[in-house]
DNA sequence: CAAAAACATTGAACTAGGACAAGAAATGAA
DNA sequence: TTCATTTCTTGTCCTAGTTCAATGTTTTTG
C-alpha cells in the first residue's frame, strides 16, 4: 500500500520506521473514478494527495471561460492547491481526475499532526516546494521566451509519457495556445 | 541594523530572544553600489540577501539576447537563485542591483547552522517559498490568459511604488512584451 | 453495434503584439 | 552646461497565433 509513498520520502529525508509507520497511518486511502473534481472554485482545499494510481489536472478557467492547465500531475506526483490548503480559503482552481485513481491523502490536521511529531517533514515539504517554484521560474521563463514550437518539443521531451495519457486540448492549453494551433505544429513538425 | 529583517521573521515564527539573537550573528551585512550584479548566468548562488535598502532585479537572457525579468525585489524582499543556492550548481539567471542597496546576506552554510540549531526556521522558509510559488502561479495563468493592458494595470495595482523606481523597459521585460509595445500601451491608458 | 459526444484537423480571415527605424526626452558624467 | 548615453515615443510593416466554421476521426455509451 505505502511502497510508493515511502519510496518517495526517502529521496528527501531519511527516517526510521517508527516515523515511516507515523506517516503512513495518517493517510487516507481513496480511489475515485476519472472525470471528477477533487475541487472546484470557490471551495477550500482539503487535501494534499499522492497520486499511487492515475492522472490529474490542475487548471483556472479566465474571464473569458477559458481553461488554463496549471499542472497534469501523474504517479507519484502530489497534487493540491497549496494557498486554499494551507490559508483554508477558497480555491480559484479545479483540480480534476483524468483517469480513475487511487490517492493517498493529508489533511490539514494530518499534515498539522505529522510536522508536529516529525519535524524533519517541515524540510521534505520545504525542499519539495522549492523544486516546484523552480520548475514553474522555469516554466514561465519558457512561455514569454520562446515559440509554440519550442514549448511544444520541450514539452513531449520533458513529459514523453503524458501526450499518451491526456487529450491534445488539455496540452495547449497547458501550453497555453489554442487547441487548432496546437494541431497545426503538430503537422507542421510531422512534415518534416 | 536588524529591526526590518527581525519583523520580518516575526511575521511567520515567534522566536525568542535568544533564536533571534542568533539569527541576527549569523547575517552579514553588505553595502553594494547600483548597477553591479550579485550573480551572473554560469555562476554558484552563494547567498540569500534580505534587502533592507534598495532594488533588485533578477532576469534571464534567451536564446535571441532578450532580457526576461522574473522579479523586483525591494526592502524587506528576500533575492536569491533558490535552485542555485541549494544544490550549489550553477545559476542560469542574472541578479543585479538597480539602486545602491544595504543587504543582509545568509550563505548556504549560516543558513544550513540556522535551520540545524533553530528548526523552526524550517517553517518559516517553508511558508515564504510557499508564498512564492503561490504569487508564481497566479503570474504564470496571468501572463497566458491576460492582455497587455491587463497586465500593465496589474502590475502597477499590484506594485504602486516599482514604476517610480525602475526604468520602464525592464518593467515591460517582465511582463513579457516589448518596451516599444508598453510605451504604446501607456498612451492609449493616458488619452482615456 | 449504432448513435452521440468529444476530439482533432484544415483553411481562411483577422488581430495582438513584435521588429525596425528615427527622433525626442531625460539622465548622467566631466 | 555641454556632450554622450540611456530611455521613451511614434509610425510602418510584419508575423505568430487566434477565431470561426466546416469536416473528419475517435471514444463513449445505451
Amino acid at each position: 500500500m505505502f511502497e510508493e509513498i515511502n519510496a518517495y520520502i526517502n529521496q528527501y529525508t531519511l527516517c526510521d520506521v517508527e516515523e515511516v509507520k507515523f506517516f503512513n497511518s495518517l493517510l487516507q486511502h481513496k480511489i475515485i473514478g476519472k472525470k471528477t473534481f477533487l475541487l472546484q472554485e470557490g471551495e477550500i482545499c482539503k487535501f494534499e494527495a499522492f497520486i499511487k494510481k492515475g492522472c490529474i489536472r490542475t487548471y483556472y478557467i479566465d474571464h473569458k471561460g477559458a481553461e488554463v492547465t496549471l499542472q497534469f500531475a501523474i504517479e507519484n506526483w502530489w497534487v493540491s492547491d497549496i494557498a486554499s490548503f494551507h490559508e483554508q480559503k477558497p480555491s480559484r482552481m479545479f483540480i480534476e481526475t483524468l483517469e480513475d485513481c487511487e490517492l493517498l491523502l493529508l489533511t490539514p490536521e494530518t499534515k498539522e499532526k505529522l510536522l508536529v511529531q516529525v519535524p524533519k517533514f517541515e524540510r521534505m515539504f520545504r525542499l519539495m516546494v522549492q523544486r516546484n517554484l523552480t520548475r514553474l521560474q522555469e516554466r514561465l521563463f519558457q512561455t514569454i521566451a520562446t515559440t509554440a514550437v519550442e514549448k511544444y518539443l520541450d514539452f513531449i521531451e520533458r513529459y514523453p509519457t503524458i501526450p499518451q495519457r491526456v487529450a491534445q486540448h488539455y496540452i495547449a492549453s497547458y501550453l497555453g495556445f489554442s487547441p487548432e494551433f496546437l494541431s497545426k505544429v503538430r503537422t507542421k513538425l510531422a512534415k518534416k
